[in-house]
RNA sequence: GGAGGCGUCGCCUAGUCCGGUCUAUGGCGCCCGCCUGCUAAGCGGGUUGAGGGCUCAAACCCUCUCGCGGGUUCAAAUCCCGCCGCCUCCGCCA
């Protein structure tokens, strides 16, 4: 949600911004006409109702004549009382409605464009040469770590069980990640997955990506597909202290994605799935403050990737593909050498006040409250096993451990096929 | 699943039976001022949030806000209905 006083003082902005995203620019005049109309329809009713009232303290007092007289002009003011309340109502849920239209506004410096069109910022790290290259999937079975048959034959097509070093290589990277981030002051959350519809909503993840959540019809609940949506909703309606910095949580959770239209699109292994773990930073902080906390979550992500060893590069995402609550998106992909690609493996936005709006995390500011600002970012996923498999892999089908994973792993160095 | 209780402005709390200066009481905490070698105590004042009007801005004024949503009424914290949350007991499952 977007600042109302903000559209009506500066629509060209937002109407630029939605221009980049490729989204509605009429918006913006439906929205400024919904005000309009609803501070007058407000008016009209807050006149009406400050009548009805004055008149009213006068009956208790009153009596005969005088009395009869109050009674029968105050239910004269009642009825036009309800029937404006009424309409400046109707008025308030249309512009309501209007409000969640609007993508938030995105930052100067995002390129323009679609999905193609984002600027690689930097490239880390050297490609390996290998001469053979088996895929993560050839090189996890070998291991006895992955098991997408088994996965499909109990939950279906994208789910799979990680076995052995598998699970153990998925815990290490999440184990890492958590130490990192309590290292950096972040406080370790274990959240919810099931949230209320307003949580779901007020993160955003109910526009246009919908079809993505998974909705459990009978209570009435969505699972989610990121810990961000606990963690923006666990301070939604408080008004927070940021006078210490920002609030820094890393939520650890299961994630679920129904992937509806990526039909064909990573088929194979654990690239894309259902299912699957990730610690998530998440940052409250000041309006002001979230261009540089944006750049820390960043660094955050590059230690990890740093500390896995695996090549990545670092892109700024155009506006095109932002999602709504964005105002700007970096995302660090690892190079996949199975498929000579780069594979989204991190993911920071910046979410500027647009989710405090609508979830009210608000502060205390100059004689008010003001909206704060949220952002967030990946510290590691199951999916960071594909690239670390196959970076690291060995001629004959065994993985090197990189050194910060080691310890998670019995202090292996060496990851080797099982023949049996 | 069954029965009962509770939800008031940061925290605690009065008010709800019996509708009307409730413009929500008092305490704690916090803020400002006074007083005082300093601190504490004492004294005085302030302290929910949202929206709107006026304004360069503020002061100020208005409306809403007693878990949420409806209803009754000239008038609802108070009466009625529905929902949500929390607590206790019973049952059930670990």
């Amino acid at each position: 949600m977007l600042d109302l006083r903000q559209i009506r003082e500066d629509p060209d902005r937002v109407r630029a911004s939605q221009r980049a995203r490729g989204e509605s620019v009429d918006v913006v005049d439906q929205l400024l006409a919904a005000d309009e109309s609803r501070r007058s329809s407000l008016s009209e009713f807050e006149r009406l109702r400050a009548e009805q009232k004055s008149l009213g303290k006068l009956i208790p007092q009153a009596s005969g004549d005088e009395k009869q007289a109050l009674l029968a002009k105050t239910r004269e003011l009642s009825a036009a009382v309800k029937a404006a309340e009424a309409a400046a109502a109707e008025v308030q849920q249309r512009l309501d409605e209007l409000s969640l239209v609007p993508s938030n506004i995105v930052l100067d410096g995002v390129p323009a464009g679609g999905e193609d069109d984002y600027v690689v910022l930097r490239e880390v790290g050297g490609k390996p040469a290998l001469n053979t290259v088996r895929d993560h999937l050839e090189l996890g079975e070998g291991l006895r770590a992955i098991d997408t048959e088994r996965g499909a034959k109990v939950s279906g097509a994208r789910f799979y069980f990680l076995t052995g070093v598998g699970a153990q290589l998925e815990l290490g990277i999440l184990n890492l990640a958590l130490s990192t981030a309590v290292e950096a002051g972040f406080t370790p959350v274990i959240t919810p997955t099931l949230v209320r519809p307003e949580v779901m909503r007020g993160t955003g993840f109910l526009g246009a990506h919908a079809d993505e959540v998974y909705r459990l019809e009978a209570d009435d609940l969505y699972l989610v597909g990121t810990s961000e949506v606990p963690l923006a909703g666990y301070h939604a309606d408080e008004i927070v202290d940021l006078s210490d910095g920002p609030l820094r949580y890393a939520g650890w959770s299961a994630c679920y994605r129904r992937e509806a239209g990526s039909y064909g699109k990573d088929t194979r292994g654990i690239i894309r799935v259902h299912q699957f773990q990730k610690v998530e930073m998440f940052s409250y902080c000041r309006q002001e403050d979230a261009v540089d906390e944006h750049a820390r979550l960043l660094g955050w992500e590059e230690q990890m990737l740093a500390a896995i060893e695996v090549p990545y590069r670092v892109i700024d995402v155009a506006a095109g593909d932002l999602g709504s609550s964005a105002a700007r998106k970096f995302d660090c992909e690892a190079w996949l050498p199975s498929q000579s690609r780069w594979l989204e493996l991190t993911s920071t936005s910046n979410c500027t006040t647009f989710q405090a709006r609508r979830l009210g995390v608000r502060e205390r500011a100059d004689g008010g409250t003001r909206p704060v600002a949220t952002l967030n970012g990946t510290l590691g996923t199951t999916r960071w096993i594909v690239a670390i498999l196959e970076n690291h892999q060995l001629p004959d089908g065994s993985v090197r451990v990189p050194e910060a994973l080691r310890a998670y792993l019995g202090g292996r160095e060496v990851l080797e096929p099982v023949t049996r």
